[in-house]
Parts: structure tokens; sequence; C-alpha cells
DNA sequence: GCTCTCGTTTCAGATAATGAACCCAGGTTT
DNA sequence: AAACCTGGGTTCATTATCTGAAACGAGAGC
């Protein structure tokens, strides 16, 4: 592994719970000797990836993410771009609804609208990359890659996937076999498995290329998704997705058939 | 130079002018072999930093960019935290307020706030990094550094400081006798010298451990910004300044003498 | 006072990085 | 059609950077 990923993959510790990371904390999550962290964090905080936390000494995030996010935005303003169309889709299903971009194996939310609809509604952030396995943005992801990119995608992982709920599908096989329907569908459901009492419906983003490269979703609190309901989302983020994949300059979308 | 240390200095190479960047243009502005980048890239790319873009094969800014800052701000909030601050200085003062946070050597807006106050206003992006000789916010930084850092911050450039506008300085020694000024005053004054036309006024914001660590100011068009406007607005940034730093856990601010 | 944990430094040996040279492809010029 | 130019990509002998075990100092807890 080259040096430059192993000083990235750093960054991939932090979390909403872990906002701040100490050395031998980093030592004991990625098995590596301090000395070696030490040289990372500070190559990281030289060019502003990281900043020292004074009083406990560990590191945080640092300023250089929020200028170059801004510049990404800037320069590639998929946010603004894609807003539209969420709130539209947000609008049409009184649901909250969100955008992800597939890159580096990762799902990476890029922009969520939430609906006034109801009191309720599922609340989403940008922060967490998404599991492929659990969600339906991933699901939706997998039924548009070929076979054995979806199985190099899920079948690395030993002592099978991550489990979030006790809904979660853990077994690669089974998710292999949800993908299939989610292509087969033209969209993708899951329920409860990454968050309790949260049902995702999703369909594939296609970017200038016709490769699959993110998903478009709505999430739904349970109560509210019956077998219509899902039914006509899905019709919606089937949608949405073709004019989300229009934006990103793909060209005629593959065919889909109705559910 | 440490491996780790090139790779992120191809991130700083993207510009809101150079969104795309190819290999053989980095090549020319880095000074370093094709080869070699071409690993780094791969590297950044593995890990989302980057992404290619498949009709320029150039890369472009990548989606770990949104979802680290997004974590950031999840995390650390200071753009949330300084809002409040920041507007209640731009409804003071009419114009657009703006913080910036010093790290790396590198001045990067957090956050800013315009007002509706005029017709016309100061546009500012979170894009760039501020020069720290031609800007309000780097001056204050400067005015509140030791001065054998002062020094070192700014006496490593060769061949002059970069000239952004007719009236930038570009010399040293007048830079460091503006920080001189504004530390005896509490607060900087630019006039057009990082846009033209457009007066700055910043204060330093202190840190936990006292430390500087960015600062406060206020951008209007010089139309409207004459001698006692200015010194309004000097009052306000200072008042500001002490009251972000407050939120950065700051111990009492260094003393202030009123202009 | 002793023990434990954390962060930091050192440096001989190891490994990943380096970049000159070469190749291929596409476009432009002669 | 041939030559030239530019850009992207690969190779591998050489070298610069990386590695991490060991040691140390500091602070906290018992």
């Amino acid at each position: 592994m080259s040096t430059i990923d192993k000083a990235l993959e750093l960054l991939d510790l932090f979390t909403e719970a872990r906002a701040v990371l100490r050395l031998s904390e980093a030592a004991r999550l990625t098995g590596r000797d301090k000395a070696s962290l030490l040289r990372y964090f500070a190559a990281l905080e030289r060019r502003g990836f990281v900043e020292r936390d004074s009083e406990s000494r560990g590191w945080r995030l640092g300023p250089a993410l929020v200028r170059l996010a801004a510049l990404r935005e800037t320069t590639w303003p998929v946010q603004s771009a894609a807003r539209g169309i969420l709130m539209a889709l947000a609008d049409e299903t009184g649901e909250t609804a969100h955008l992800s971009h597939f890159a580096a194996r990762q799902l990476i939310n890029l922009a969520i609208v939430e609906s006034d609809a109801h009191p309720t509604r599922v609340r989403l952030g940008l922060s967490e990359a998404l599991p492929l396995h659990a969600t339906a943005s991933g699901i939706a992801v997998l039924s548009s890659l070929p076979e054995a990119a979806r199985r190099a995608t899920l079948g690395a992982k030993r002592g099978g996937l991550a489990r979030y709920t006790a809904t979660t599908l853990t077994d690669p096989g089974e998710v292999l076999a949800q993908a299939a329907r989610a292509q087969v569908q033209g969209y993708a459901v899951v329920r409860g498995t990454f968050e309790a009492d949260v049902t995702g419906v999703a369909a594939p983003v296609f970017g200038r290329g016709g490769e699959v490269c993110g998903a478009i979703a709505v999430a739904a609190p349970s109560a509210r998704a019956g077998t219509a309901e899902v039914a006509r989302i899905g019709q919606a983020v089937m949608s949405a997705a073709v004019r989300v994949s229009h934006q990103f300059g793909a060209p005629i979308p593959p065919l889909r058939r109705d559910g």
C-alpha cells in the first residue's frame, strides 16, 4: 500500500462519533506504528487537512477540506444542479430525497432535500459514507454494475457484511439477489436494513460514459411506506434518475421495465 | 519533501479557473515527472479525493472532500456557530461579513454572510485561499503574530509578493509596516489591494491557547467606505472578533486600543 | 514512589518512490 | 504521406524516503 494511501486512510477514521483522533488510538485502529502515523498526521496538518487540538493533543479534520469542497461545488455544481430535481421529488413524494455519488467503492451523499409535507421526516446527513449492501442507493448502484463488479465490490468483506439493524442482510449472496431484483424492477427497495423503521427507494444514476455513478433515493418512515406507496415512489425516483443522468451528460439511459 | 506533501500539493493546483487538471499540465506546473504524478493522482482517486473526467482525461476534485467537509462542519460547527455573529455584523455595517481561518500559512474563508442593505454588495467565495499580504484579514492575522513569524510567513517569497491589483503592496517591508499599524489600531484596513474598489476591515480572532487562528472582516465597496465609516466598521469587527474568539474558547483576549 | 499511557525522537535497514527513456495514439503541419 | 508535436502511459535500475523497534520524558493514577 502506498504511503499516500496510508496517510489518506487516516481521514476515513474520522466519524461523527470520533471527531478527534489521538495518536495511540489511531495506532490501535490502523495497526500502524506511532512514528509513522505521526509523520502522516504532520504532513496532513502542513497542508491543512487536519489540525491539532491543543487540549486533547489529537487531530480533527482541517479547513483545507472546507475550501476544497467549496471549490468542487463551485466548479462541479452537482449539489445546486440536482437540488431542483430533488425538491420536485421531495414535493411529489412528501418525503426526504437525496442524491448519492458512487466512487472509490463508496457511496457518498451529495445533496439532500427534506419535505415539509409531514410533521415527521427522515433526517439524513452528508458526513458518513453509505454502505452499499444496506441502503436502497447501494442496491440501486449494485443493480447497474456488471456481475463481476458486483461480486468484487461485496465479496471482499471477511466475516460477512456489516450489520446495522436486525434486518440488515449480511450474506453477500442475499444482497446480490436483491440487486438482481432491483435490476429487473428498475428501482431498489429496502426496509429498515440501514436505519430501523426507514424505508428507502432508489434508482441508479448514470454518467457521461453510461457508467453508473450514483443513485437518487427517497427515504420515508416505514409506517408511511406501504406497497402501493412504494410503487408510486419507485416510479418517481426512476423519472428523477433519468433527469439527473441527463444533467450528468449521460447518453440514452438504459431501458427500464416497470415493476 | 515527503511523498504525502507532493501528492497533496496537487490539490492546491485546482482553482475556479482550473477545474480540471491534466497530467502534462500538472507536470509543467509542479516540475515533477508524469510517472510520479500519475501515481499521486491514482492514490488520490482511489480515496475519492479526485475523480477522472472521462472526456478530458484530466482529474477534478472528488466527492470525498464533500463528505469530509460536511463531517468537519458537523463535528466542528464553526460555520453555524459564527453565522449568528456574522449576521449581526453584516446587519450592523450593511456590508458583507466573513470569517477566515489561518492554518498551514494559508487563510481560508470559513463562513460568509452578505447584507441586503444596499443594491450592490461585495461577493466572496469559500473556494480560494486568501493572500496574507493583500487582504485585511491577512494583515490582521500578521498583526497578531510574533515579529519573527511575520517575517517567516512573508519573507520566503522570491521575487516579491504577488500583485493582485495596481495598489497591491509587493514589498514585504511595507506589508510588515502595515501589520504594525494594525496591531496598534486593533484592526486592519486595506483599500483595493486584493480586489479593485473593495475596502476591507478586519480584526484577528484567537483560539483556545491564545494564538491567532483567523480573522473576522467586513468587505465594502470603496465608494461607501470613507474614513468615518471605516472607523465605525473597525469598532464593529473588533467587537465581533472578541465574541468569535470566546466561542473558540480563547482566554481573555489581548488588550486592544481604540484607533 | 511506582506503574501505566501517551506523545515524541532516533537511525540502521528496508522499501516504496523516482524519473529517464521509451512507446502509443491522435492531431497538426509540411 | 511523412514528419512533427503533444499528451497519456509503462518500465525498471537506482535512490530517496519510509519504516518501526527501542528509548525517553511527561503526566496521571494508585
